[in-house]
DNA sequence: GAGTTTGAAACT
DNA sequence: CAGTTTCAAACTC
């Protein structure tokens, strides 16, 4: 393990390639995408990063694929992905509208260009012609869609095939320039200017090519998508270019590429060239002047389109949303385009690649696209509960990773980057309806990334950082990740390809200087919320490496020693993760589950909104001295409270005790005995009200708090403990629809031990909240474009889509799942949870009755930490119903059937219940509703 | 910035 | 599976 295969540290471009197809073998098993979905790794820390092993996470590529999915899908009612790519495109612009913004691209790119080109000969980097940059740039936005990659591919080469290797370098050199550009912010803006000019010329290629194509798209609903995007984008490009923003505008689609890959966001668009130009850091600072004159009018469309690309491009880096795409598209299908995304990313970039790589490359980006959704869910619902609900279908990984939530921090970016998800996860349909949500989040990402840093600190974001929390877990702290890894991933990439082209890159990369790095890092950790490694014997290649735990490569900000976590060791950095998977399936799994639930209640009764209480750490953690009150416990440093998994001595944990969250699950168990349908009954009331509104989910973001921490938290933490038993149990619930495995098994859960079940609840959960956020808004927006769950489209259709869920391993879990018994759940019918309405009141009825089942259901893999909760029960956080741990035999035993019964029972009534009322007022219906629930629980 | 403490990860 | 070692982060000075 430590030493990387040195033979394929110096991967090169054709290194990289063979990696790719190494690695897809691993990723082609299902189980294995399972696992790796689960995997966390694709953003913890993802931020900078955004390079993920895409090959490592084969996990993560199940998701996305089914994020991309319900990213192109949410306009189309539809399922298929197919009809929702074109009804997306549709939706954004007719054929002849996109036509039309290829024709005015075409004007303003050639005019962009031709300045561009002087430009480009100031910079030194630059090498590859336009059409390189067009090549990226098509590549990126085309993404997602094999036929639209295919078809720009095809476009390419028809016009020339040099044109497309000319654009694979130019991918390189873009990278390149970012690289080299890090040193000299203005070189690199002057780089990215001049690839925006490529791509500018590749727009035009594209655009035209993308007339025909937008139909073409058929082929996959992604291609459309990307067609879509790419039109828009152009169109964007183009009037930002008639504003004499051409710089903005080549930057901006230079950046969507780049930026996509790293920072998705908003921030992308106008950071696109801020990212080239810098790295996160600088980005920041330029943004806010780039920012600003594009914003505005650009954000709207640019973002979508960018987001989608970006989308796309980050699930080429991001093997993690890949496993959701999967999700979305076809299990099936996920796993190699998983693989293929990854070498896609990789291999399309450095070698140009065939039309196949092409195509992997845009399931890639697919994948990512439902990544970003999920991520976009995860942040978007805080912020924008109706909006939310259209992103939030996707959460493909609520676990997160400690990296990823202290990078979560960074809500800003997280924000920005979910905002783009959620575009993208809108869809085309959304694409429009985003764009002015996009408008918003982009404000909110735009003010975010001007507070970026700010945000942490700020409250404001709170609404940011909240959606960092909620997506804690996962999506939110990935989406930050992201942001961050993205850059960092970009500068990877670029890295990559450099080192590639140049094997000086690598060296680049090591040579930087550590203290950089730390200052970044910390900077990152603290404020930018991005974190860096400092491994110096484990060459970042085990889990010690946060990066790599992450699933992501270390970047810049890192100063590690001898690190082979980089994409030209991607073979090794594959390998490595195979075998840690290998012997845990888990072990990249996110870290941190978040219950869907939550959120709703912490924030509500606190009325602060802190960290999500219900998220907990999916192992537990084991601190004997820190009391759980120093960042040595894995649980406060993720802001969440303890759990029965964990093992600490002396628990004092701000966020929550290991005691309190013990006595939720006792009342959950005794309500899942107990509980029954009037629990069940009050559990929806208080979801209905919460939980079931849809601003009540995007309040979430009150999470904020996660920066908060333990403040608040404390409280929310029990409130929602009272009214949630345990976070998994709610996670769980919501996970059936997106994972369906726990909601499914919510069913059968009862039956299962509360450990297990709490485990993978708790993994799940992290997924569920993503989906349930999904829901919520799918039931107000759109269908989430991701899952096939999350498309909503109808309430009928959430149910299939909770159905389609439990299917796919969304993340992580689902692989636990496959190994456990959260196979189970998936492969019960979540069907109560069908009624995507329902899904908060699935949430509601997982805080109560559901979390306590989920609980139970918890899959052991989950479970770890587990054990002790069982016992616990004796006493009730509430006080109302102590029941003992009965609850949890009962479950195991006797009381599996009832629990059984009433679990159905509540999944069932879930779905009749108004999805997204709204909510709004959280703490008092909240609390009303906990009232409630309370008493129902009494009563039971 | 160096050294210590801490707990997770890895190993046996 | 438990115990020990290794590791890197967090923390303290």
């Amino acid at each position: 393990m430590d030493s990387p295969e040195p033979s394929k540290a110096p991967i090169s471009s054709s290194s990289a390639a063979a990696s790719i197809s190494a690695s897809s073998p691993v990723q082609e098993s299902p189980f294995s995408n399972y696992i790796s979905s689960l995997s966390p790794i694709k953003h913890d820390k993802v931020p900078h990063v955004a390079q993920g092993f895409l090959g490592l996470n084969s996990p993560p590529l199940v998701f996305t694929s089914p994020h991309i999915n319900t990213l192109r899908r949410p306009q189309s009612s539809s399922v298929e992905v197919s009809q929702n790519g074109e009804g997306d495109k549709k939706n954004i612009d007719g054929p002849g509208s996109l036509e039309r913004s290829v024709s005015e691209l075409q004007q303003g790119l050639i005019t962009d260009i031709k300045k561009e080109d002087d430009t480009k000969d100031s910079v030194s980097v630059q090498p590859s012609s336009s059409s390189g940059c067009v090549d990226e740039y098509l590549a990126d936005p085309v993404e997602a869609d094999c036929a639209n990659s295919e078809y720009f591919i095809n476009l390419n080469c028809k016009e020339s095939k040099n044109a497309f290797q000319s654009s694979v370098n130019g991918l390189l050199e873009t990278k390149n320039l970012k690289f080299a550009g890090k040193n000299d912010v203005g070189r690199e803006i002057d780089a990215a200017q001049l690839l925006s000019g490529q791509s500018e010329e590749g727009l035009e290629r594209k655009l035209t090519s993308h007339v025909k194509p937008v139909k073409i798209e058929d082929e996959q609903h992604a291609g459309q998508v990307k067609s879509d995007e790419c039109p828009e984008f152009g169109s964007d490009m183009f009037d930002l270019s008639s504003q004499g923003k051409e710089c903005k505008n080549l930057d901006a689609q230079k950046v969507v590429e780049d930026h996509e890959d790293r920072c998705d966001g908003f921030l992308q668009l106008l950071p696109g060239s801020l990212q080239r130009v810098q790295e996160y850091e600088d980005f920041a600072e330029n943004f806010e002047g780039v920012a600003e004159v594009t914003v505005d009018s650009m954000t709207n469309d640019l973002e979508a389109s960018e987001h989608q690309r970006g989308m796309s491009r980050r699930c080429l880096q991001f093997g993690d949303a890949q496993p959701e795409a999967t999700a979305n598209c076809s299990s099936s299908s996920l796993a190699n385009d998983m693989i293929t995304s990854r070498s896609v990313a990789t291999t399309s970039e450095t070698e140009g690649l065939g039309l196949s790589h092409v195509d992997l490359s845009v399931i890639s980006r697919k994948r990512q696209l439902v990544n970003l959704s999920q991520l976009a869910i995860n942040m978007i619902p805080q912020h924008y509960g109706e909006k939310s609900s259209l992103t939030v279908s996707k959460p493909s990984g609520i676990g997160l990773h400690l990296n990823s939530i202290v990078n979560a921090i960074p809500m800003g970016r997280g924000g920005t980057a979910s905002m783009k998800l959620a575009v993208d996860s809108m869809g085309i349909q959304g694409i429009k309806s985003a764009s002015v949500m996009s408008c918003q989040s982009m404000e909110n990402m735009q003010s975010c990334s001007d507070a970026f840093e700010k945000v942490l600190a700020a409250p404001q974001d709170g609404t940011l950082e909240a959606k960092a929390c909620v997506i804690p877990g996962s999506a939110a702290s990935e989406s930050l990740c992201t942001m961050e890894s993205i850059d960092c991933q970009t500068t990877l990439h670029r890295k990559r390809e450099l080192s590639s082209e140049h094997g000086d890159s690598n060296e680049m990369f090591n040579q930087q200087s550590p203290k950089k790095k730390r200052k970044k890092s910390s900077n990152s950790t603290d404020g930018e919320g991005c974190k860096r490694c400092n491994c110096k014997k484990t060459k970042c290649l085990k889990l010690y490496c946060d990066c790599f735990a992450a699933g992501i490569y270390c970047a810049d900000p890192c100063s590690c020693q001898g690190c082979f976590n980089r994409p030209e060791y991607e073979d090794t950095v594959l390998e490595t993760r195979q075998q840690i998977e290998s012997r845990n399936p888990l072990a990249f799994a996110p870290k941190i589950v978040q219950p869907v639930t939550e959120f709703p209640v912490t924030s509500r009764e606190d009325g602060n909104w802190k960290t999500p209480s219900s998220a907990r750490h999916k192992r537990g953690c084991n601190c004997k001295r820190s009391m759980c009150l120093k960042k040595y416990c894995e649980c406060y440093q993720a802001n969440v409270g303890c759990s029965i998994g964990c093992r600490c001595e002396g628990c004092k944990n701000v966020f929550g005790k290991k005691e309190d969250y013990c006595v939720t699950e006792e009342i959950v168990n005794r309500g899942g005995g107990e509980i029954s349908e009037s629990t069940v009954a009050a559990k929806k009331d208080f979801l209905n009200s919460d939980l079931c509104d849809p601003h009540y989910l995007t309040p979430l973001t009150p999470s904020f708090q996660c920066s908060d921490h333990g403040k608040n938290a404390p409280k929310s933490r029990l409130l929602s403990r009272r009214c949630l038993p345990s976070p998994e149990s709610d996670l769980t619930v919501l996970a059936k629809s997106p994972r369906s495995p726990r909601t499914s098994d919510s069913n059968d859960m009862l039956l299962e031990t509360s450990k297990e079940n709490l485990d993978v609840g708790s993994y799940c959960e992290g997924i569920n909240y993503n989906n349930a956020d999904v829901l919520g808004d799918g039931c107000h927006h759109t269908p989430l474009p991701n899952h096939p769950s999350i498309i909503l489209g109808s309430t009928s259709s959430k149910a299939r889509e909770l159905t389609s869920l439990s299917r796919f391993p969304l993340g992580p879990r689902s692989g636990c799942l496959s190994s456990g018994g959260s196979l189970r759940w998936r492969s019960s019918p979540i069907t109560p949870m069908s009624s995507l309405d329902g899904t908060k009141n699935l949430q509601g009825l997982d805080s109560d009755g559901l979390s306590d089942i989920l609980e139970d259901d918890t899959p052991e893999i989950l479970k770890d930490t587990s054990t002790p909760n069982k016992s616990v029960k004796t006493s009730s956080p509430n006080g109302k119903r102590v029941s003992p741990p009965h609850n949890l035999l009962q479950l195991g035993s006797s009381s599996s059937g009832p629990l059984r019964s009433g679990r159905k029972f509540i999944l069932k009534a879930v779905p009749s219940f108004p999805p997204l009322t709204p909510c709004i007022d959280l703490k008092g219906s909240s609390n009303q509703n906990r009232s409630s629930c309370q008493e129902n629980s009494s009563n039971d």
